[in-house]
DNA sequence: TCGGTATAGTTCGAATTCGAACTAATCGAC
DNA sequence: GTCGATTAGTTCGAATTCGAACTATACCGA
């Protein structure tokens, strides 16, 4: 194998700049949600799956795959979220086991509140820096990374 | 405008692509270094821009400003890379306020046993994903991403 | 139907992060 | 030179993260 024990230039130059992106836009997101908002970036990801989700509401587990935390975590959270009113817990019908996170109507306003400051960010760090070609190539490198290393079919 | 106050889906897309993939390949990039060389991620991290620095050593602000991370939060993983041996301090002759984060030998070392093994997962889990001229334009757009961000030119 | 195994979610403790407040040293205008 | 404003780094407390251990429930084969 050619390929060397160190990245070369090439490749440590696209790798650096995929770490410091998302460095930096993470913490600039969260930064602008905190102010504006008082919402985590965490927090925030989860009353937006949840707006997503038939009835506003998904499994524990499913909710915490879909925001890439671990489970304990997303316990943590909607323990906030639900102090906060924005969210509530149902214990699942059909699983005595499972619970139902469930967005109330104070958190659907508060998202809507939060999502146009937070969308504007989003575009004008992110999506405006990019031409839609290069977004476009982005957008599929990246969920083929993305699902690659969901299903496990990756290092 | 007709920018709506939402994403729109393709937008969406990619901003979700963006953040999972970072989100997944950083779960995963931390969970190696942890279990091959004891090591977190950002820790791995500060020993790859020291040796890459002129004689392995770096002003504190400096250094936290490429791992993109806070002031406080540097000095706290300085403070357990020195009690590991990997790293230490050494007041800036010139600026009695300032200290130098200096390699080590064996913080070099350290390096070098992991490198392998984590440019490997680089690899397959990122580099390997893409074409080389998605690789190009990933590189290129998230560069420009980061510049924007750092130097304050973006919302 | 029973018992063993697997799954859902929570609890707990340890590690890490941040920002605000602090200390110490440097810079700049006068 | 000297005082006020900056800058470098650390300390501190609060919030968040993770994984391991735990509880409770569901599933499945004999």
């Amino acid at each position: 194998m050619t390929e060397s024990q160190w990245l070369n230039q090439q490749e440590m130059a696209a790798w650096t700049a995929f770490l410091e992106a998302s460095h930096l836009v993470e913490r600039r997101v969260e930064q602008q949600l905190r102010d504006q908002a008082g919402l985590s970036h965490p927090q925030y990801e989860i009353l937006v799956r949840l707006s997503d989700a038939p009835e506003g509401e998904l499994r524990m587990t499913e909710l915490a795959e879909k925001v890439v935390t671990s489970k304990s975590g997303l316990t943590y959270q909607i323990g906030r979220l639900e102090k906060a009113g924005l969210v509530h817990r149902r214990t699942c019908p059909s699983d005595e086991r499972g619970v139902h996170a469930v967005l109330t109507d104070h958190g659907r306003r508060k998202l809507r509140e939060a999502a146009p400051d937070h969308v504007n960010l989003v575009r004008s760090s992110l999506i405006d820096q990019l031409s839609a070609e290069q977004l476009t190539t982005l957008s599929e490198g990246l969920s083929t990374v993305a699902h690659k290393l969901r299903t496990g079919e990756t290092g």
